[in-house]
DNA sequence: CATTGATAGTTCATTCCCTAATTATACACC
DNA sequence: GGTGTATAATTAGGGAATGAACTATCAATG
């Protein structure tokens, strides 16, 4: 049996087809791939960033608020829609990057509901540096493909996001 | 600008270009629409299986057990390697299945230590319900891509998991 | 200009998972 | 056969995210 120990889906999938020959676990196998490369590949950003501090949900704040640009401001709604996160975790995280100085809550004079979120100077270092770490991780998870196949792979990647699948069907706070 | 709300990763990539004109994005890139990709499918997966009263994480032990065959039993450091699971997180699934009726604890005659996992009928009815609307939606997460495509994504997925890739190098409870 | 409804952000309670420590049992070796 | 080590599972404690309820502010409308 080449249920290697090394690629679990395999068993995955040879476990169920011989419980239910009749049905199609092609797309199971696809998914079971998908999310363990998504699981795996986080776990060692999650490592990359550690040594520099921080988790990859605080990394996602300050990395949004430096490629924002000039002022590096963002306010806490727009980090949640950009980062996919509700308000509340959102501000859980601001909670702790303000604790430790990397960014700062702000007043808007034209709408006192707002609190924008700026990038601190230390913040800003903080991020650089972390910037080079997560982008040599991430290059890292791809080195096995050739660049041919990366551009492939972003093509179908693509395709499974357009906004034609089923997949947006569930939005993030429609409210 | 072609920053559509539609692709959040189009912008992503366009705004750090704009920051750091000299670094490579393309990895970063294909990590954000894995994950994107991968956190979308996972809600969907919860909403099909929520119409069953079952979060992911309890149907990932139940089918586990089912595909195990007859007599569908499993022990809790099996389940643990197999869905990539701590053993504390499996003690907690189990309780929850437990109280519910649809998975029970034996004993093992042979290692007191052991407390298998045995699927209740009630629970294989469940399962087996839950696994129809399961693989329907999985289908359709890949439905935007023909037959040849997703063969393709297919085995570009293999070669990111290969044991070669840094991936691999964090393992789960070395101990 | 008062009321009503929408919007921005936070707080609260809950959920789920993890790490580390704990308990119980098995195995190996002197 | 007693001691020491390894293994199986659980418990305890804590972190991060969520949904729902709450507060403050803005805007629109009569």
């Amino acid at each position: 049996m080449t249920m290697s120990n090394q690629e679990p889906v395999e068993r995955l999938v040879a476990e169920w087809q011989s419980e239910h020959p009749g049905l199609d676990f092609g797309p199971m196998a696809l998914f079971a791939r998908s999310n363990r490369f998504v699981s795996l590949a986080r776990r060692k950003l999650e490592t990359a960033l550690a040594e520099h501090e921080l988790t990859v949900g605080e990394f996602d704040v300050l990395s949004a608020l430096r490629r924002a640009g000039e002022p590096f401001t963002l306010k806490p709604s727009e980090l949640a829609d950009r980062l996919m996160v509700t308000r509340a975790g959102i501000t859980a995280r601001v909670d702790r990057l303000e604790e430790r100085g990397v960014v700062a809550r702000r007043r808007d004079p034209n709408d006192r509901r707002s609190e924008p979120i700026v990038l601190t100077d230390e913040g800003r270092r903080a991020v650089n540096d972390a910037l080079v770490a997560f982008l040599a991780a991430e290059a890292e998870l791809f080195a096995e493909l050739t660049p041919t196949e990366q551009t492939a792979l972003d093509t179908l990647l693509r395709r499974l996001l357009a906004p034609t699948t089923h997949l947006r069907s569930q939005a993030l706070e429609p409210g």
